[in-house]
DNA sequence: TAATCTGGCGCAAACGTTTGCGGAAATGTT
DNA sequence: AACATTTCCGCAAACGTTTGCGCCAGATTA
């Protein structure tokens, strides 16, 4: 059985197409009585608007298209739920694709979306993308794009970030209030804009407020690395661990496991996270909070802006609290 | 500027816009010079073919719909992740949209499916939802659903599962082995079929191959109650506890967290589980593997065969195995 | 040379909507 | 009673594709 149409409503009821469109749009023209007919044999019939044939002829798709390295991750899935909830209050519904942090797949994402003449993008670009020139076409057919978190580094867009630089800073006082003296410090993928403004942040407000620290600054690109690591440097004895991630810390709590050290007693941690992994330890580790779900709800607001016709490009980004667990 | 479109591309090389089309898409009948042309200046205008004329016109849209209570969750997000990758191996989308376990709001996301026509449909039913009829609706429209994990308890729809009794009675079988005299089994949402069938399951193997076990059962809606209804009943002294899922383990954890006991030594702990939080802890919690990607395949797969003209009803299970943490 | 074939292309309808415009009947105004 | 207004509805074009069919010029065949 095929889907009901205007057409095949309007035959049982011998009205016009447009009388029953208008009909059921509860337009002015149209007398109460026929209104009721047709609401009538509509839901009777189980009539549900083509989306694809009103998009095609009003050319507003109401879809947004979000593009992301991986669904499956502490982060972007909180992102995107935070996206789709502001999206459904709005109207609007999401497509998404993940890149596998593959360059390519990722262009090809991009086409898909412009394909389905989405509204607008929210675009987390992979970690070897260096090429953006498919994003930046998209303002050729007016369609805003709103990079969040792995931002590419261009000036000429927008874009809505976790606060870095300031979220670090905000790590580094809270390890130099509690007077540490050997701080590991673990960090992503090194060639990310993001892990360059944790990085030169820290190092910043480190060396400023306590230049007499050591520092031993590492680089992992997954939780298995940051376990290596760790493991790795901790002949040296550090007294604290600051983590730049949740991928990390998971990485890093393996390790202390391992090798048998308590919290804080023998190693102190502080993370840039989530929130939800360092609940899950005892103590609960203390943590910069960075939320996905706060950044979604920013990225739409931006959106928005855009779609209003707002032409100010701007770079956004969430405020950070530092959440006391019992870790540093 | 607008968009791209085939009438555009026909008019600059003076061609009609059924050569173009035929062109574009490699058709014998067009010369070989004609779609070098084409094919040039399709490319040269960035031409991305608006899929919602495609839709309209072949009433054929490569989108699938995904319906879960929520995106971020530890189960869902890797299950959507699965049927992502492989949906962009055979050239569909997804379309996500998620209930907040919300009857009302899953019907409207049915409705919002339907009006994009989707040309399949995954379900995860939200644990208050008792009428199925908007999904079974689909079917009048030559839509195949498949619903995972919490699928309704009604016999004639396509179903994919974790291997809920099983993995149950793996677990209880493991507790067995270890000679555990008093379980406390936690268990989630009462009403759910995939509560029940867990349920059922533990409670058998526990009852018929070891009679003489003491099993305390108790049902929390998430993790904030599992941690009370854990602390409630440690005075009870159990030796074992039982977690149904990820949800329930990491409540159960703050509350041995608070209590100051160790594992396995004052208790033991296993759960059934994705296999990611299991492992955060120390020891690793032993769990019995219940993965979302794998039944993010089987779903895929079960799709693909409604596709393929398959009207055989059937439910499937993915295979579970037990993952040996040091918590047991 | 006439008939047939075929390579290469265009015409036009259809998919399901929306919407400007026009028109007939009913109602209201002098 | 004649005119002006409303009220209510239908016509037709357009959105961007796909695709069955037809057509013409040139090549092939008899």
């Amino acid at each position: 059985m095929n889907n009901t149409t205007l057409k095949i409503i309007s035959q049982t009821l011998d009205l016009s197409i447009s009388t029953v469109s208008r009909a059921l749009k509860n337009h002015p023209d149209i007398s109460v009585k026929t209104k009721q007919r047709v609401l009538e044999i509509a839901t009777a019939m189980d009539y549900e608007p083509n989306a694809n044939a009103i998009n095609l002829r009003t050319s507003n798709s109401r879809l947004f298209g979000v593009i992301v390295p991986t669904i499956s991750n502490f982060f972007y899935d909180s992102f995107i739920a935070s996206v789709e909830e502001e999206s459904r209050k709005n109207n609007y519904s999401l497509m998404i694709v993940q890149s596998g942090d593959d360059p390519a797949i990722e262009l090809t994402n991009v086409k898909l979306c412009r394909q389905n003449r989405i509204a607008g993008l929210f675009a987390c670009i992979s970690s070897r993308t260096v090429n953006i020139e498919s994003f930046l076409k998209l303002k050729d057919v007016n369609t805003p794009v709103i990079f969040f978190d792995k931002v590419p580094d261009f000036h000429n867009c927008n874009k809505v970030c976790l606060a870095d630089a300031v979220s670090a800073s905000m790590a580094a006082d809270a390890i130099i209030v509690k007077k540490k003296k050997k701080v590991l410090a673990l960090f992503g993928n090194e060639r990310l804009l993001i892990t360059r403004k944790r990085l030169d942040a820290f190092k910043e407000t480190m060396t400023n407020k306590a230049p007499l620290t050591k520092l031993i600054i590492r680089f992992a690109g997954n939780a298995a690395e940051a376990e290596k690591m760790t493991s790795e440097n901790l002949s040296q004895k550090p007294d604290t661990i600051f983590c730049m991630s949740d991928e990390i810390l998971t990485g890093v709590m393996k390790s202390i496991f391992n090798q048998g050290l308590t919290i804080p007693g023998d190693i102190a941690v502080i993370a840039i996270s989530n929130g939800f992994i360092p609940k899950l330890y005892n103590p609960e580790i203390t943590y910069v909070e960075t939320s996905g779900y706060k950044l979604g709800k920013l990225a739409f607001s931006s959106m928005m802006a855009c779609l209003g016709g707002s032409t100010f490009i701007q770079e956004l980004t969430t405020e950070s609290v530092l959440v006391e667990g019992g870790s540093l």
